[in-house]
Parts: C-alpha cells; sequence; structure tokens
DNA sequence: ATCGTTGGTCAACGATTGTTGGCAAACGGG
DNA sequence: CCCGTTTGCCAACAATCGTTGACCAACGAT
C-alpha cells in the first residue's frame, strides 16, 4: 500500500527535491534554459543526473517547477490614491533582490517560446488584477498594467540581467525615487 | 599576389557573405545565441555549415559580425529643450521595427555574456554621448542615460521579445505619448 | 591551354546533451 | 528478521552541436 501512515509527511527525498530546485534556479537564473544543463544542476544539487528525471520528468518538466513564481503583490485598496506607485515599485525591488527565481524566468524568457508564455501568464493572472484597483477606467487596465509592466521589467534587465553599471550602481530609494511617478501616471493619469 | 585590379571590389562571395548575415541575424533575434545553431543558418543562407567557419571562424565571430549595431542617434542639438524624449523614443521604435538587429542583440543580451557586454558597450559609446547633450550636469549623464535605458529596453523587451498582447497592440503614437514624458523628466527633470 | 586562386560540398571528428534502464544499497512496516 | 519500496549510482544510448580537412569545380590572368 502506498499510504502508511505519513501519508503527507517529510519523505527522504524531500531533501534532494529541494536541493535539485534550489541548483536549478540558480542555474537557470545564471545561466539561462539552453546554457544550464541538468548534469550541471545534479552536480550542484550532489546527486546524479538520472534523480532529476526521476523527479521532474524532463528538463521542462524540471523549469516549470522551479520557476512557480508568486509576486505577492500586496493589496492596493488601502492605499492612499498617490502612494501606489511607489508602493508597487518598493516591492518589486524587494521580490527581485531576495529571490533569483526571478533573474531566471526573466532570463528564459528572453530565449525560451514557454518562458515567455509564463510571464505573459503572471503578468495576467498576478499584475492585471492589482492594476484593476489602482487604474479608474476598466477598458484601460490591460495597457496600464503593460507600460508598467515595461517599466518594472526594463529596470530588471539593465539591473540584474544586463547588469548597466550605472543602473546597479543605484539604490533602492535612488530607484523608487526614480520610478514611482512613472508608474504612478501609466496606471492613474488620464490619457496623455 | 592576392589584390589584383579589383582589390576593394565585389567579389563572388560577397553574395554569399551577406546571405549568411541576414540569416545569421533572423536566427538570432528569432531562437537566441544557443538555439540558433550554425547548420540551420547555413541551410537558410543555401550553403554548407562549412562555409559560415570559413567565412566568420567560428560562431562567436559570425554573432560578433551580425550585431554590430549603429543606433543613428540624432543630435539632440538643434532640439527644443522639451523634445527631446518624444524624439528619443521615435527614433527608438522606428529602428527597432525595421530591423531585426536590435532584437537579436536584446535576446542574447539576456542568456549570453558576451551579448550583454556588447550591449553595455552601445549603451557606452552611443546613448551617453546623446544623453550628455540632454542632461545639464555632468556628473549625471550616466544615472540619467540609464534611466533612460530601463524605460526603452523594457517597452522593447515586452513589445519585441515578450510579446505582451498589450504591448503589442499599442501603436507607435500611443507609445510615444504614453513613454516621452517619461524619458524626458529622466533626462532633463531635477533630482527627485 | 595552364595553373594558382577562389567558392563550395561532403563526410567525419570529438564533445556534449537529454534521457533511459539496470542494479546496488538503505530503509521500514509486518 | 524479511521483503517490498524507496533512493541512488552507473553506464550507455541516440541525437545534435561546433568544427575540421579532404576533395572538387569554376574562374581568371598569363
Amino acid at each position: 500500500m502506498p499510504d502508511s501512515k505519513h501519508t503527507a509527511l517529510s519523505r527522504r527525498s524531500d531533501t534532494t527535491r529541494a536541493a535539485i530546485l534550489h541548483a536549478a534556479r540558480e542555474r537557470f537564473a545564471a545561466d539561462g534554459y539552453e546554457r544550464a544543463t541538468i548534469r550541471t544542476i545534479a552536480r550542484d544539487a550532489g546527486i546524479d543526473p538520472s534523480m532529476v528525471m526521476r523527479y521532474y520528468g524532463s528538463k521542462e518538466g524540471l523549469f516549470a517547477a522551479a520557476v512557480a513564481v508568486d509576486l505577492k503583490l500586496p493589496d492596493l485598496g488601502p492605499l492612499p490614491r498617490d502612494e501606489i506607485g511607489s508602493a508597487l515599485v518598493t516591492h518589486f525591488l524587494a521580490m527581485w533582490e531576495e529571490n533569483e527565481v526571478l533573474t531566471a524566468l526573466l532570463r528564459v524568457g528572453a530565449t525560451n517560446q514557454a518562458g515567455a508564455e509564463r510571464m505573459q501568464g503572471i503578468f495576467q493572472e498576478q499584475l492585471l488584477p492589482v492594476a484593476r484597483q489602482a487604474c479608474p477606467d476598466p477598458e484601460q487596465v490591460p495597457v496600464r498594467a503593460a507600460l508598467t509592466a515595461t517599466q518594472l521589467l526594463g529596470m530588471a534587465l539593465t539591473r540584474y540581467v544586463l547588469r548597466l553599471p550605472p543602473a546597479v550602481a543605484l539604490s533602492r530609494q535612488e530607484i523608487v525615487a526614480w520610478l514611482a511617478p512613472t508608474v504612478q501616471r501609466y496606471l492613474t493619469a488620464p490619457n496623455p
């Protein structure tokens, strides 16, 4: 019988599974999808490449499991209307720097079709609802959210992927001070 | 003697060289560096893979030759101070859509170290001088130029690489209307 | 007509990749 | 203690990659 008393409890392999996911996120973030090989990920995790296949089926399956992203976007309801730009930029910076998953996803999204579609999904399911709270005209929510995405992803691209020196040198507070008015305008300002 | 009378004139192979470059740009733009193989590029160009090696030495050499980018940024001198944002965004959109080189470079820059360094070079040698014309304080030129790059590259990323539907649906005029004030502020506004 | 130069094909190399199946050891409930 | 299950390693497969060298055909000046 497959399920005895500890059905949902820690099996011995959960440690390995987690190690694989951790190594996979690091490699995908550093090298992108194609150059991150199952062999190097397995070596980082200290196990055999075949284990990766057993636990995640294929390289695509591993990637899908490694970049399950939850942006944990805040509820904009209780916030003053003119602070949502600053709140969003601050939150995005924190999310991006505490966690290499987002960099991995961005790198892969730029090269891989599946990665790009996953980013489209995150945009639609996580950023759109938040934009709906901030944007008065429901008709314009997708456009406003997309404009916000251009600025936030553009900063992530230049700072964490391309690593343009002046973008890397900026402090978090400086970035918020510069980008918050932009995001604020994209979400709440009347049509230009 | 290698050079007879037609030293700088059209050799027969120049057609092939150009065909290879054209196919390479298409493939690098569509697939990124790793998935664009020399074999498929050669097939697109209608010749043998070994010719690519003969003419460009290696895959890296081919890439270097394929993405020699000149942004042809306009001289901002004769322009009214408050129109440089609009002028830059308009020019960037035109450059990006007339030519797949930029998309290729962005895709590769997101995955490949050499590609990222090439983008840093373009930023430094082509965008910085223009920002120097628009920005009053010389000390702040790199920061202002980097901020501009985040917005312009962010739009390119979401529209031409990730292809977020709302970003694709925008017309050029709408993009200029939304982004021009942002770029204008990044380049000319006082510190926030 | 001849012969070096150029433009091009073909077949193969060594390396690396994702992926698979077989087998050994450790575990754990009966 | 015993036996099925889990966890893991090893070796190998087939495919694909960048790259190379041998070989052939067409050209062009002498």
